[in-house]
DNA sequence: GTCTTCTAAATTATCTATAATTAGATTTCG
DNA sequence: CGAAATCTAATTATAGATAATTTAGAAGAC
């Protein structure tokens, strides 16, 4: 397979590292030391300084100068702050999506929503959770709006991960059946207000460690 | 003067050349080259490099994969977008601030408004108008949030000094006011319903081009 | 005896310099 | 005149040097 030209080295690693965080196989707080970063990809510490950068931009590591850079924490808090904007900019993007949505778009959407429910684990739920999302707001055609939201998704998933790292139970998304309806119908309103209420519900969900202690957790669904 | 330990090269160019890209001189759709600022700088091209990465990562610069960075280009509807993302991050912001706002606050606010409302220029008048904006939205305390709205106040600025360039009169901000107004009487949905106005508010403005043509320019004003 | 403080070594980030690819422009040959 | 090969310029990556920070250990103070 030839290599794709219009990728760098640098937008490579930090994917792979941006996969890596998400699922949780790398601890927040962690250090990411760019030697060690360089050897396993085999390739020089500058290409990795700049995965790094990028990393940073998408809130996914932070950076203290001649410090080195670390996995980025996150606290119940912040977990409330990228509901927020995602449900904010959501809805924006959503008000001007929706003229452009099509009899197939919907239908694609609701076909995302039905492999949701049928999903056997948080990744694969996740995964046609967000193309839920992005089917319905693509058409808004606001590149730089898009970009924000992608972010906001890869932080909110994740959190999602490290609350059901390993249990999932499958279940029925209503909400998402709902917004759907209410496009269909052409009540844009609805479909908004829905959206937001959506994006912002946290469960929250006892899980056993592995102590055998009870702590809370939480996920953003949606 | 002892130089700042906690400010790496990359970015103090990649400051510099974002005053540069906001200001005007750099024109939009120009190449970055990076001998070439680096050569200017009397620095490496590493760090030019990850200068760049920044610059993208706020929206100020594009780049191709192997083709070298441009100086972001914009349009009206680019315009557009970026002040429906503030109005829609900015009223969030305020939500969350309301409850934190002090007199004293207020009255800082109020100060940069009269501020703005004698300024000699639109650079002048773009510093006091961001110093309101931040004053009332940063007890939200919400860094993520904060930190998109900084990024999109500079792509305003940009959009703005490029309709105002040289002339400018001043005028009293009325919208500040009103936003103070019932921020005081703690009518806080008001407050936000003006801010909403206010920031999408988009002002034409014919501009006379050297070559004599008339054109239509644009300028975000709040 | 424990804690602080100073010193030194090692670890790590940052930057410079150099080499190798790649895209774009020019020129040459059919 | 058009297409292919070459040449040039700029980006991308590597390797090595520099500077800063952290860690560890020893000496001194409480």
């Amino acid at each position: 397979m030839p290599k794709d030209k219009s990728e760098t080295l640098a937008i490579r690693i930090s994917r792979t590292l941006a996969e890596r965080i998400i699922a949780g196989q790398l601890e927040p707080g962690s250090r990411l030391r760019q030697d060690h970063v360089a050897a396993e990809f085999g390739a020089s510490h500058v290409p990795v300084r700049e995965a790094f950068q990028r990393l940073e931009a998408q809130g996914l590591a932070v950076s203290e100068p001649r410090r080195g850079v670390r996995v980025a924490a996150f606290d119940l808090r912040e977990v409330r702050e990228v509901a927020e904007m995602r449900a904010a900019l959501e809805v924006l993007a959503l008000r001007h999506a929706a003229p452009h949505l099509t009899r197939a778009i919907l239908d694609e959407a609701e076909e995302a929503t039905r492999a949701g429910d049928n999903s056997p684990d948080v990744r694969a739920w996740e995964e046609a959770n967000r193309r839920f999302h992005r089917l319905i707001l693509t058409p808004c055609a606001m590149p730089r709006l898009l970009a924000s939201i992608d972010d906001l998704h890869a932080a909110s998933a994740r959190f999602l991960f490290s609350a059901w790292r390993s249990e999932w139970e499958s279940r029925t998304d209503h909400d998402h059946r709902a917004i759907l309806a209410a496009l269909r119908a052409g009540r844009v309103d609805e479909a908004e207000a829905v959206l937001t209420r959506h994006v912002q519900w946290i469960g929250r969900k006892p899980v056993r460690t592995a102590s055998g202690a009870t702590r809370e957790a939480f996920a953003i669904v949606g």
